[in-house]
Order: C-alpha cells, then sequence, then structure tokens
DNA sequence: TATGAATGAGCCTTCATTCAT
DNA sequence: CATGAATGAAGGCTCATTCAT
C-alpha cells in the first residue's frame, strides 16, 4: 500500500501531464491562442485545473515546449563532437530544430509574435537554444565555412518563421526552404 | 443639375477609399486582426459602412493590399526585360516583394495563419503574385542559375514568413535572411 | 416627420434611462456590487449596451446618483435663506440627504466601502455636497450652536454609515439615529 | 503512554485555535469576505480542514469573534458596578465595544449588511450582547440620564454603523462620531 | 447609402465547495 | 482527521455583426 501522498501527488502529475498532452494537441490545432476551454475540455478537466497548474498561458506554452527545448539544446555539443565538420553538425542540429518546430504548430508563429506574456519562453530560448546554435555557428566560423554577419537569434527566428507552415505550405516545404537558407549561408567556396 | 447618381457613386467611392486608407493604417499598427470599430473611427465613417462595402474581413484585407499586389505583379516582366541576367531580376523583384510585406505590418503573418476567410488574399496572390515570380524562375532555370526544385508559390510563402518581424528581429534582418534564402537558390558554380 | 437622427438619438436616451432606472432598482435589492447582467436583463438590454453607456462600474454607479446629489446640494442654500437658524437649516438638510440615502439602498455601504472604482462617486460628494454641507455647518459655527471639531465630510461619512440599513434596523431607525447624532453636535447650552 | 485519545483532541484543538487566529487576521485585512483559501494558506492548514469545523462562513466569523463579544458582554456589569453614574458605565462600555469594532476591520460592515448566513453572529449578538447593553440603558432610564425611546439594539447597530472605517474616515473619526452620538441620547438637562 | 446603437456569443478568471486519499 | 487537487458556476469584459432609422 503505497503512503496517500504519493498516491495524489502521482494523481496530480498524471492530471498535469494531461493537460501538457492536451495543450499540445490544441495547440496544433488552433495555435498558442485556443481557448483554455478547449484545452480543458479535451484534457477532460476542469478550467480551474488549468489555472491551478498553469497560472498564466505562457507557463502552460513554455512547459509545453520546454522538455522538447532542452532535448535540442543538449543535442547541440553532441552533434558538434561527433560530426565530420562543424557545419555538418549545423545542419544537422537545425534539422532537429525544425523537427520540433514543424511537429508543433504554432510555436513558430508565437514565437514571432511578439506576444507580451510569452516572454517566458522568449527567455527560455534566448537561455538555452540560442547559446546552443551560437556553439555551433561559431564552430562553423572558426572553420571559415559560413559568411560572417549571421547571429545565432535571428537565424532561428528565421528559422522559426520558415516553419510556420499551413494548407499548401507543408512540413516538407519548410525543411526544404530551412535547407535552402542553410545553404544560403554557407561561405561561397 | 449635374447628374445626381454620378455625384453619388463619386461620394461612395470616396468612402470606399477612405475605408481602404484607415484600413491599410490600422493594419500597419494592430495587425490584420484590427478591430472593425477602430477602423471605422480612423476612417470616420459608421461600422456599417465597412460591412457594406467589405462584407468579410477578407474582402477588406484583399483590397487593402491588391493596388500593391498588382503593382508588384507588374514589376516582373518589367525587371526581366531591363536586367542583365535572369538572377538579378529575381534578386531585385524579391526586394520589391519584401518591401511590400515588412511595411505591412501584419500581412506576412496573415499569409502564413492558413485563416480561413483569407483565401481570397490567398487566391489573388495565387493568381497574379506567384505567376509573375514563376516567371522570373523560370527564366533562372532556364539560364541554369537556380538549383531545380524550388516553385514560385513555396519560395514566396517562405519570403512571407521570414518577414514576418518583431521585437528583436526587424526588418532589416527580414531583408537580410531573405538574401541568404535567395543566396541558397542559387546554383553552386 | 421628425429627422431620423434625432430619433435614433432619443431612443438612445431612452435606453440609456432605462438602464439607469433598472440600475437603481438593482443597487436598491442587491447593492452598488449587482452583477452587470442583473441590471442588463432587468432593463431589457444586452450587456453590451451597458457597457457603451457606462464604461466602468463607477459611471454607472455615478450617473444613477448624480441627480439626486446635485438636488441635495442645491437645496442648502435655499433652505439656509428661509429658516429661522442655522442649525435648523442643517437639520433639514440632514434630513433631505438622509432621505436621499435610505431609499437609496447601498449608496450608504457604498461611500463607505473605500472600494476603489468609486472615486467618482466620492469625488462627486467632495466637489459638491461637502461644500454645501460645509456651508451649513459654518453657519452653525457663526452662530455658535454647534460644538467645534466636526467636519462636513466626517459628518457626511458619519450620517451616511447610519444610514446602512437592513433586517431589523430600518429606515425610521436610521433617522431617529442620524437625529441623536445631530443632536450630539448640539453645542450644550 | 498517556492516553493517545487525548492527545489527538489536543492536537485537533490546536488545529482549530490555528485557523481561528489565522482568520481573525485575515479578516483584519481583507474584511469579512476574504477568500477561503487565504485563511487556509495564513493558517498553515488545508482549505478542507477549515470546512470540516467551521461549515459555513458564518460558524467561522462567529467563533473567531465570540470570545470579544463574551468578554464585552461581561463587562458590562462590572463597568456598572464601578462608575459614578449609569450614562459613565454606558459611555465606557461603548468605548470597549468601539475597540472591539474598529479593531476588527470589516465587522461592522458584516453586522450591518443583512448578509444571510451572518444570522449566527447576528444571533450572538442579540442573544449577549444586547441583553448586556439593555442592562446599562436601563440603568440610565432609571435615572433619568438619556431621553426615552432608544433601544439596546438600534443604538448598537447604530454604533456598528459608524464604526466602518476607511480612507478619509478612519479609527479617531469613528470614535468621535460614536462619542457624538452618545451625547446626542443624553438627556438634555 | 450611411449610421451607430444594440445584441449576445465567447473568452478569461476567480473562488466556494467537494471528496478521494 | 487533514489534505489539497479538482470542479464548475458565476461574473467581468470585448467585439463581430445586425438592423432600424
Amino acid at each position: 500500500m503505497p503512503e496517500p501522498v504519493g498516491v495524489r501527488r502521482a494523481q496530480a502529475q498524471r492530471t498535469r501531464d494531461g493537460v501538457l498532452a492536451a495543450a499540445s494537441a490544441v495547440f496544433v490545432e488552433q495555435g498558442v491562442q485556443a481557448p483554455v476551454r478547449d484545452i480543458a475540455e479535451r484534457a477532460g478537466v476542469g478550467v480551474g485545473t488549468i489555472y491551478r497548474n498553469f497560472p498564466t498561458r505562457a507557463d502552460l506554452v513554455t512547459a509545453v515546449y520546454r522538455h522538447q527545448i532542452d532535448t535540442c539544446t543538449a543535442l547541440a555539443p553532441q552533434l558538434l563532437a561527433e560530426s565530420a565538420s562543424p557545419f555538418t553538425a549545423l545542419t544537422r542540429w537545425v534539422d532537429a530544430f525544425v523537427e520540433f518546430l514543424v511537429t508543433k504548430h504554432g510555436l513558430g508563429a508565437a514565437l514571432g509574435s511578439g506576444d507580451p506574456g510569452l516572454e517566458n519562453l522568449h527567455a527560455l530560448m534566448l537561455d538555452t537554444l540560442v547559446p546552443a546554435c551560437a556553439t555551433l555557428l561559431d564552430a562553423c566560423a572558426a572553420d571559415d565555412e559560413i559568411r560572417p554577419g549571421i547571429t545565432a537569434y535571428t537565424l532561428m527566428r528565421a528559422i522559426g518563421n520558415l516553419c510556420i507552415t499551413g494548407p499548401d505550405y507543408d512540413q516538407a516545404d519548410a525543411q526544404r526552404m530551412v535547407a535552402t537558407l542553410l545553404a544560403g549561408c554557407r561561405r561561397p567556396a
């Protein structure tokens, strides 16, 4: 018999996870501005539960994407170590980043929206993803593989924007365009 | 007494134009989702007048941008004729397109949003801008100046997305990234 | 045939008056914190109409009571002129003020609540009723009829509080207690 | 092993007392309508504990004030015995009552609100404080010190109302106005 | 045709209350 | 007994849209 408190905590965690899953799905369908009620309904909980766990919408958005952001961040040094060249590492990392973005419809738009209240998420990116990307860019620059003047932040914003998909501009298109952008970053021989 | 009907028509046209000017200004400030009332107020008309002239928001958005879209469209053959190479023409035309997008806050986002109800605008682009762009791309392809597999529509969507600006990603950033994307389109020598 | 605009204005005024009447009634029943929807329902209008005419609750509360406040204010100089003594004038004026308060259940409580957002009403009293009362108090002081140290504002707040009626403490009780308070203000011979 | 049941009871009593102390503090800060959660948080208990001990808000309010009400009640005969005159005793008792009211932000308003659900508290006053006050009033009446027609209940309601403080009408004002009211109760020589 | 008052659906947010652990 | 997660009713506010004048 597990102690009651632990059981309750586990249940709460499950609820929280359910909300996150529901929010993730709803964000894909409707974007990050989706009504709280829709998320609650999809999660099978009351709206109060959402507000209890995520007082602001930004808290919810951030929580939804935090895990993937962290995973993506951790990938950078790993790819740099195992790739033949820094540019190859950058290419692969961007592939992963794009993968992350295109499967999360609405995040790119959210990031680009300048919506106050999404500063948390913005900060999270600035604090983790941007430095990770910068590491790769610096390595490329050291090898003279990319043209100068491209900052990690701007590149990621651009990639984020390119990953805003819709009818007639799907995931494959986004990936192709990002690849083209990267090609354009490469220093001409 | 000069034909009253004509006078009335002229007045109606003036009203319509005033609404378009107001909408254009408000769209720049608040995006294409701005409250109808704000536009009406700015135009000095009642909301009913807006609804009479532009039953749906998409009608209004489309009308606002139609002139610029047409101008942009007409530019393509002209640039193709007077430029040294098709790629140069493409570059210049894209510059003009970007200029159009970045000065119209919210249009890029609107185009990329997949928002049903903006299909009119979408259709307008498909019908005019895309063919214009395709002409340039075809000319480039004929000269073997760009890599194959890039469609006019996808390229324009990508450019549209890159032009979604915000805090920390401004017009200059957008222009630089679009230039980089174009560079990536170029066939490596 | 009256010009259309005038008709519309008249209708709008009627709506506005209806809202005020409904609000007045609802305030009596539920106090000034009554739900906006209740007022709208009672007035037979949509909530939007309330917000259109009275953007904040304070605007509505103030409008409801403004006329009576003004009437009460105007009474002061009149009573002073026609009464045998300043204290008599004060007594009569307070009677009128009490009459105003007790028939508007909830205003006394509202005044005493310190509720931010009711500052308008508070200001209205400060600007009109308090000076009116002060005139009477000054006249009494000049005649040595009241003890010193009683300010118009404090006296009115006290009276306002005494007029917060309820079960077992009705209008007659309030009037009696106010009279007693006034008696206590009188300078002992 | 000392009787476990007694220990448990003592613990329960401590919990109850903690809730009362917390509620008392929160009532002073926010009034008797303060959110239950705030009280629970301040007491360091769960909201369920509050509901277990005090099923209704009135139960809690009543319990919070019962001790002070009882103290105040007991004061009446004592003051009557040791004061020079009944009216002096009344004055002193009212001072104590006012002291009780003004330091308990919101009680006066609560008493005067007619809020159903506060009937318990109301009843408590009727059953204890009112008779205590009546004793003093009767003694005054016997000595011909006050004008007739003033009931203990009405007087206490009036005093309660006068003690509803706020910005610009503070504790000192309330005390002064209550003193004035009492002066008005006194039979003119 | 133009107007803008009126409508009400829809979203956000708070908080009293319940109940499984 | 105590806990606090979950619920959902209630109320505030906005704004797209209609329609009588």
